[in-house]
DNA sequence: TTGCCTTTATTGTTGAACAATCTCTAGTCT
DNA sequence: AGACTAGAGATTGTTCAACAATAAAGGCAA
């Protein structure tokens, strides 16, 4: 039985809910890697796993369901969420109209909005020169976050953390992100100095430019893991720990 | 006891979640205005009213609190949330973002996206006609949904729903939607033909301009209903219904 | 009045239990 | 053999009763 990290939960504050608690932990072992897309959630096991009681358990899944990382069928169960090839698609358009709409309001940021800005660019470049890849992807969706932070809303930055978050379960099914990533650095960058430069309308430009190529090599590779993971037909599920 | 509408429980389809249901009839209850902001959601009672185990109620308490209709502290409990001024500028910042996003975007727009704000315009439009006020502030409220639909994502979609529900919470402790909302269907007609004739800068213009005079509106009403709900700083509440 | 203590109500969490439903297997029938 | 059916087993959905933890309310003394 895989360990999905039951320190994470004591890790956590005490001043919360143990559901909380469980769900952040959950949220974490998804977002690392450690549960794969298809996953089955089994409650019993996993509350044993958490040492909780199976309805905070089932609490905390409700949480992420409605995060959309997980999906539920009545009285099929939970699993970590597949993401298709729409769902990218759909990302990418809820990336392209927050971003752009940041930019373009870009006009009355505040200083710290825009040094936030400039961190998450110089800690992409960072990790970049010392090859710690994770870090680099971590780096730049920081990046875009601090992006939409332009527009001041605490909504649309929750909402954004939450698209982030499901993007990052896409990039989990990916063959390596080691050189998936460092080409995006040097975008991010330049994407950056326009728009510190006041030149919003070339940064919505390159902006396009930018989710137009990474949209369609995501799309590309989630074709390739889709055609490996079901190579004909009649391959057998391992384990059966996977449904649809 | 006030009802809440339990008989809205069963109305509801068979093949969901009972939590899920119960959640239904509660986000109802809360937007039609039967649970004002404040009121304090108790577990134990609310469970008996909806007949339901107190497990479950807590689940759906549980999605309202993540849908910001709620507020929840540990240990102290649920009630319906109290949006505050800044919460009213803060939604107004989405639906600025959102909407003008759609707005520019709409070159690719679907005919069924384009006649389906029509039939939003044309709604409101009748209901104004047959002084049926409140369904003026639904249609409205459907005009700028479907103004986001023009963006043809799902997630942006369901998100902008969410930040209308919480709109609805803030009209709900207005004083009179009456004539609150008639102003306003002349101005969504104006812009849907903007929209429709393709002149997408106009549009624009005017829809900054749309949101500009209501968020202002609505921040006074705000204000208004604050000063008259702390008339003076001793005042007792009533009934200890409410917290905050 | 102020501060402290006790009571009380409400919340947070658990574990066990039961019903409902799906899945898989075995067997039966044609 | 192949298709259909029945039933066992597993998993989920829901409930209930209980207990612990905490906050709010009330009482008492200084």
């Amino acid at each position: 039985m895989k360990d999905v990290g039951v320190d994470v939960v004591s890790a956590q504050p005490v001043e919360a809910l143990t559901a909380d608690r469980v769900a952040v932990a959950l949220r974490a072992a998804i977002l690392q890697g450690h549960l794969m897309p298809g996953t089955r959630l089994k409650d019993v096991q996993l509350a044993a796993q958490f040492q909780v009681s199976r309805n905070t358990l089932r609490d905390a899944i409700r949480q992420l369901t409605s995060d959309g990382l997980v999906t539920t069928q009545l009285h099929i169960g939970s699993a970590v969420r597949i993401l298709t090839e729409d769902d990218a698609r759909d990302i990418y358009a809820v990336r392209r109209a927050l971003e752009t709409a940041a930019i373009l309001g870009s006009s009355r940021a505040t200083r710290e909005q825009l040094t936030s800005i400039s961190r998450a660019v110089n800690l992409a470049s960072d990790a970049n020169h010392n090859s710690r890849w994770r870090d680099v992807g971590t780096a730049s969706l920081e990046f875009h976050q601090a992006l939409v932070g332009l527009c001041g809303s605490p909504r649309l930055d929750a909402f954004f953390a939450n698209i982030l978050a499901q993007l990052r379960l896409v990039f989990s099914v990916m063959p390596d992100e080691s050189e998936f990533q460092f080409e995006w650095v040097a975008r991010d960058a330049q994407l950056a100095s326009l728009i510190l430069a006041g030149r919003r309308a070339d940064a919505a430009a390159e902006l396009d430019r930018y989710l137009e190529s990474s949209e369609a090599l995501i799309i590309d590779a989630i074709r390739a893991s889709r055609a490996k993971a079901f190579p004909r037909r009649d391959s057998a599920l391992i384990e059966g720990q996977t449904i649809q």
